[in-house]
DNA sequence: TTGCTCCTCACGTCACGTGAGGTGGC
DNA sequence: TTGCTCCTCACGTCACGTGAGGTGGC
């Protein structure tokens, strides 16, 4: 609009907005964020309505969305935005569930570790160990997911089901029942 | 070991344990579980012993690690197991904490989308608008994190200022106070 | 002989990171 | 003239997904 207008290097704008250069590079590819002009010299220069719209972007990214969903919010004006958001929650909610249930079984492996530091032999069998438990622990999930670990341990030899179940208890055997117990905890408390 | 002992294909093996055929053909590739044996045809031929680490492999998996991790730990018994597991916690719960604060932004926009259904400039707006509000309720860390957006609003011009809050309050006094303060306490409680 | 499974390339995904080799403005 | 910033390729990341085109065993 304004001849006077502030105008934005590449560099200048990437370090004013905290993203890289070769982010702003990104997303002119894309076509997400083209500057207004280039110079003579065919450098980027950014107006003040990119900034703005640089903004929007990052504001969207915070909220979890693609590039691609982004740009489709920002440049059509026909997207589902209800929709999306609500395709995005589920999402997420999926994803808290996940790494709830991954921050306590690391917990509880980190507890067991504190104690002993084994060898990767013996850790590789702890979680093994863990991943039973867990299965043990959520009767439903078990049946409903699948019936691979049973079929799986079915098609052992009773001598490979037997040194399985020994490296196992053995393992176990290392730990008392209390760490047990906090272990038990751990998982099924607030996951 | 034994002559008579059961062999699995790729295509059984993949049915047996849930994984992808192309999962197994990528584990080859990377050396992280080579079949025993090929056939005369060159197909795959997996043992008890390379289902066993299949499994090692889906466990490990399970708690977060990368394939180069999960190499390390079952091929070189030199690996800093609890170091590694004090990482991935580390991060998980780095995850963790974002996630849950996705969420809660997500479940207050769905709250004031279930009430209107806004153009997506309004939905961007008010986006715009959470993530402000989320700066100005963690003051602390705006100002230890940077004073990039204080920087780029003092680089908008009087009007463009006074533009964008117009543009902020307009969408703000659709929502009554008890939708604000709901989204407020979505924001700010078990985050 | 017909299916079904198996094989090996090889490009695509997502949002950039990381050089490589060269040019322009203060 | 020296730096610093800018430019455009173009390959790499991570764990596979997805065809493409062809072969082998029941």
């Amino acid at each position: 609009m304004d001849e006077n207008e502030r105008q934005w290097t590449v560099g200048e704008l990437a370090e004013a907005t905290g993203v890289t250069v070769r982010t702003l590079h990104h997303y002119d590819e894309i076509a997400l964020l083209t500057p207004t002009s280039r110079s003579a010299a065919g450098h980027r220069r950014y107006a003040a309505a990119d900034v703005r719209r640089l903004h929007r972007i990052a504001a969207l990214r915070g909220f979890g969305f693609t590039l691609a969903q982004i740009a489709g919010v920002l440049d059509s004006g026909e997207t589902d935005v209800r929709a999306l958001v609500d395709q995005q929650l589920a999402q997420a909610e999926d994803r808290l569930a996940k790494v709830r249930r991954l921050c306590a079984s690391l917990r509880s492996v980190a507890l067991a570790l504190a104690v002993t530091n084994p060898s990767p032999e013996m850790f590789v069998q702890l979680i093994e160990g863990m991943t039973a438990m867990e299965n043990a622990y959520s009767r439903e999930e078990l049946e409903a997911m699948t019936e691979h670990r049973r079929r799986m341990t079915e098609q052992l030899t009773p001598e490979e089901f037997a040194a399985m179940a020994e490296r196992r208890r053995a393992m176990f055997e290392q730990l008392t029942p209390e760490q047990i117990e906090a272990m038990r905890r751990a998982r099924n408390g607030a996951g």
